[in-house]
DNA sequence: ACTATAATACTTGTATACAAGTATACTCAA
DNA sequence: TTGAGTATACTTGTATACAAGTATTATAGT
């Protein structure tokens, strides 16, 4: 995990991880960048040559991914599923499924301190945008949706989050990379809605908090052609996984 | 993996199935069931030496259980979370959750070969029932919930099921084991349940659909401190993993 | 040219070895 | 008796070794 390619995952973020972990999330950024396209059959071993390191910690993130249904298990080797336009829907379909959850548990509860701590979190978003930081700002809209869904401290459902949580942490970094470059007024309305989402929230406004939800839906979800464009671009000068 | 103590999990369901998995299958029965109680520390080399097998299997198991949120992987060593009733109670949310997503999925889609293969599934669960084998009978239960859940083909939610369903196996496992010695008048009704929940399918009737799912859902939860007797009983003559 | 069989070069699964870090217990000093 | 510091026995993380199985390739026979 030392070499001199260009990492697609912060490794700022990856100070106290494992190699496991680490690899994990290289693995998973080039895999849903198209990097390594759908398709591809990865090898424990070439994986441990690629990345330096041994086959133990390969493993340990193949099985990571493999949960995360991006990559499946075979007998000889990982085939990389990837995500196409449909598996991108499904993941949003369960992000909705769960938020909406979510929002009627918090309804019966005391939001106060919740709609603080999400202001506090968009205005961190709101100065990753003045200083040009898709990073920052895509890790702070991590945490945003996250804060919400700890909130109601269920564990099952926080089980769930924790299985999305990755891939949606990919597909945001690469959307808002992208967006940064070439769709900075986006922003405008990324705020917004979130503006919008924490007055759902402290008024426990249902019909607000689905027309929140679904606008931030369409935000991502209608752009998908726009991700794999960035895609494209990101992909540069990394050469693919597999011969 | 080859000691002669006894195992709650049913050796012949894992005929396939790597050392790791064997492992993990057993942990999680011996964790539902009360048998290791939450808040024990487990140690890889301590838990290498109990099932007789190396270490690289122990971690893959501890990473699936830590995954399922029965155990937190911690600097040093792994902790038992457990089932208390809240957890299983959120287990059903859950399970309440991903099915009520399905049904609004299956309205869309013709149900016929759906309700076919489940009709064949309730009727082994009948067979099961005749032949009192509580094992049989809760592999056919998890069979009929998992055929609903997959039919709409949706790889995040079947992501969801798969998180969830050791969990609920093991569950349903104990309960029916349970059951079958003491509460053998209960088979009716569930198979009553059954049949309602292939009409609402067959049909696409969204009351009756919901109906069945609760009075699945009361059944089993309701029931959950007889549950906790049952593992009282099933826990005799197998020592805790720690000391 | 084509099939059957054997050799080979891969694959994963498991066991083991070693390194680095952490808690515990013990020793020595005040 | 109490406290600081050190030794020790544990822990996990990673690398490596080996075994068993699978696909592919090469070879021999027709």
């Amino acid at each position: 995990m030392s070499e001199s390619k260009d990492y697609l995952y912060p490794q700022k973020w990856l100070s106290k991880a494992s190699t496991g972990d680490r690899v994990a999330y290289e693995l998973r950024m080039r895999i849903i960048s198209g990097l390594i396209e759908s398709g591809t059959i990865l090898s424990e071993n070439k994986l441990a040559a690629d990345f330096e390191v041994s086959r133990s910690p390969i493993r340990e993130a193949l099985r990571i991914l493999a949960s995360e249904n991006i990559i499946r298990l075979e007998k000889m080797g990982a085939v990389v599923i990837g995500l196409s336009e449909k598996e991108i829907e499904e993941i949003y379909d369960v992000r909705l499924l769960i938020e909406t959850f979510v929002f009627e548990r918090l309804i019966k509860m005391d939001t106060t301190n919740l709609a603080l701590e999400l202001s506090k979190t968009l205005e961190m978003m709101k100065v990753a945008i003045k200083y040009n930081d898709a990073d920052e700002f895509s890790y702070q809209d991590v945490m945003f949706h996250e804060a919400i869904i700890r909130s109601i401290k269920h564990s099952y459902i926080t089980m769930i989050w924790n299985n999305l949580k990755p891939v949606m942490e990919g597909l945001i970094l690469l959307s808002m990379r992208m967006r940064f470059k070439e769709k900075y007024e986006d922003f405008n309305r990324i705020v917004k809605n979130h503006e919008m989402y924490i007055d759902a929230i402290r008024a426990k406004d249902r019909e607000l908090m689905i027309k929140s939800l679904h606008e931030n839906f369409d935000d991502v979800q209608g752009k998908v052609e726009d991700l794999w464009r960035s895609q494209q671009m990101l992909s540069k000068g990394v050469e693919p996984q597999n011969d």
